[in-house]
DNA sequence: TGACAACTACGAAGGTATTCGTATATATTG
DNA sequence: CAATATATACGAATACCTTCGTAGTTGTCA
């Protein structure tokens, strides 16, 4: 019955998990609006994708209400963390010198940001 | 007859590329052998996948010889650029600092190579 | 209450990714 | 030359992702 959950999300799921962090437990229809504004997405296919990734524990379903609420079962950090950590190991060979690099030149970043990165990195040192 | 080219490359294809990058132009059989190293790969399961790969226009392929010698016709920079950035907008809305946080979260990182990295931001900062 | 709106469940279609078996052609070698 | 090894080509199976139509249920309201 319970599907076997993928490694990485995938872009769909990536998608309505953004929202339900953003929004917190949402309904189908409130995750469906929003994925609606960047591409035109029927009610069902919301609905089917989010009661999959239900089933794969993706997501966690209260059906106390007859509008059921959905909420993220992992958090945004940990699936930042496990996607970075893929990317990294699958296109750099662990290099994350490399990918930070090309983080860098994929994205005109804003002298204010890069000013932010790095006092991350002398917090980094001090510890 | 050509396939459409999908965003990215997939798993397997990624494998494939960075064996090329790696060793140069190869034969089949010189990428499968390396493929079988991690995860037990049929030789012509290895061979089909790089003829899809070559119709998508992501490997050339030399025929002069009878064992066909493919090379990588995107640079690995480019692709790493490119996976990088799609990533940083699919998971991270665009924040280069955020994902730099997480690569290093994601993976102990040597205090070299935090030092190397250090380096590339001061460049950075005068340019 | 009857009609309609909104919701969930579910099957299935269409696409892509991945794998492998088989057929066929070409070299090699005893 | 005959047998064997090694290539490529190709079809097909399997699995997963994504989408949507339809059916059936439950609530709403005139």
């Amino acid at each position: 019955m319970a599907r076997s959950k993928t490694s990485r999300p995938t872009d769909r799921e990536l998608t309505i998990l953004r929202i339900l962090w953003d929004q917190g437990p949402s309904t189908v229809r409130e995750v469906n609006e929003v994925m609606d504004k960047d591409r035109d997405t029927g009610y069902t296919t919301t609905l089917k994708l989010m009661q999959i990734m239900a089933e794969k524990g993706l997501l966690i379903r209260d059906e106390s209400r007859r509008q059921h609420v959905y909420k993220s079962a992992i958090t945004q950090e940990r699936t930042q963390k496990q996607l970075v950590g893929d990317l990294l190991e699958r296109a750099f060979s662990g290099s994350t010198e490399k990918l930070v690099m090309r983080a860098l030149s994929a994205k005109k970043v804003s002298a204010k940001e890069l000013e932010r990165i790095r006092k991350m990195f002398d917090e980094l040192k001090g510890a």
